[in-house]
DNA sequence: TGTACATCAGTGAACGCGCGTTCACTGATGTAC
DNA sequence: TGTACATCAGTGAACGCGCGTTCACTGATGTAC
């Protein structure tokens, strides 16, 4: 039987859901031991009772933050399948979504922290490997068994690149832009019938 | 008349190019005034005479990271416009290279970056607006005057996005597996008439 | 061409600060009888 | 139900270290005569 969590585990779980939020925030470079212990209501001296070090932290901080957005993401795509839309149209309206532009911290934490993945110690970037593994198998649940082979891979890349770019741009005109062009795009090159009869 | 550089200049100017391969290897986080200095032969101690801080150099840097690679990227296309393919098949061609999966440090700033650059100072996110629409102007005069509204940043996000995906999935057949496949679904979508007859 | 001096570019020691990590400790929780 | 003790989770001071930045200095370069 599941046992019941001890107080410790609690605790465990509080600061890796604010490790998961602050690495999507701050990056990986961004956040430190003592700052997300503060903020999870905690004195830094505990940390080490946690985790053995801090690329621990990071890489468990990932692999929640993949859960949580994840979570996210299909509650986001169930509403826009009970409205009458595609699955692939559901993922891509709610990925490219501009909501997604202005909080990245409750984001993708593939979008959010992309770049800095490739740089990581063997450990960290084994949990970002794990993660964009899980974005393409999601986009390929999405898209459906008839779409063309690697096509999970290009749109994945597709949202990602977009998000970052549109980020940059900013939270306005030009940034809103290139979510639209792209939304319209992907969905012109792979979206299924079901969605295309309007 | 343009006077010859001065010592000082030259100085400055080596202190940047060091550390725009810099940023590309290690991200804006990832380098520091000692050791760029360093690098390029120098103490830390001469910085502050070059820049008024380290922002001013991550700016500078950046700027000088996207001629860079703008420029290898132009030497690489033209030899691939000579073999007779496409500007924009010689674009994705060289973007997409498995060569850019190995070597961040020379390649687009804007692919290493890209997650970053949102969280940066004002002054480093002028600096990286200015690169991304460079990314941009680049990619719509390599598509051509015919291409729909909006298909340069559709291309740019896509391009920027599976370079990332790649690079983290790393330098092995699976990261090659996703160049190809956006590679070949990038010329599909929007390669104009010229390269299609083989 | 040679000397005297001003300017300049780079050196290296030092600063305060925050980082990741360690550890002796305290007070709360749980167990035994 | 109540007391005595062991275990546990979290505290807070301390560590060595490297960071960005400052500054008094030195030695090389350039200029004046």
């Amino acid at each position: 039987m599941d046992t019941a969590p001890t107080r410790k585990q609690l605790t465990h779980d509080r600061i890796v859901r604010t490790a998961a939020h602050a690495i999507r925030g701050a990056g990986f470079a961004g956040i430190g031991v003592a700052d997300v212990m503060k903020r999870a209501g905690l004195t830094h001296g505990g940390f080490y009772a946690h985790f053995p070090s801090r690329d621990d932290l990071l890489a468990e901080a990932l692999e929640q933050a993949g859960h949580d957005s994840r979570e996210r993401l299909k509650a986001g795509m169930e509403a826009s399948v009970a409205k009458g839309h595609s699955r692939f149209r559901a993922l891509v309206d709610n990925y490219l979504a501009d909501r997604h532009l202005r909080s990245p911290d409750t984001g993708c934490p593939v979008a959010a922290l992309g770049s800095e993945m490739p740089r990581q110690t063997a450990q960290v970037r084994d949990a970002a490997v794990v993660r964009v593994e899980a974005l393409l198998s999601g986009v390929a649940d999405a898209l459906g068994p008839k779409a063309p082979a690697g096509a999970a891979g290009v749109v994945a890349g597709q949202l990602v690149g977009t998000l970052q770019l549109a980020r940059t741009l900013g939270d306005n005109a030009r940034g809103r832009a290139l979510l639209v062009a792209t939304r319209r795009s992907l969905l012109e090159q792979f979206d299924s019938p079901p969605a295309r009869k309007r």
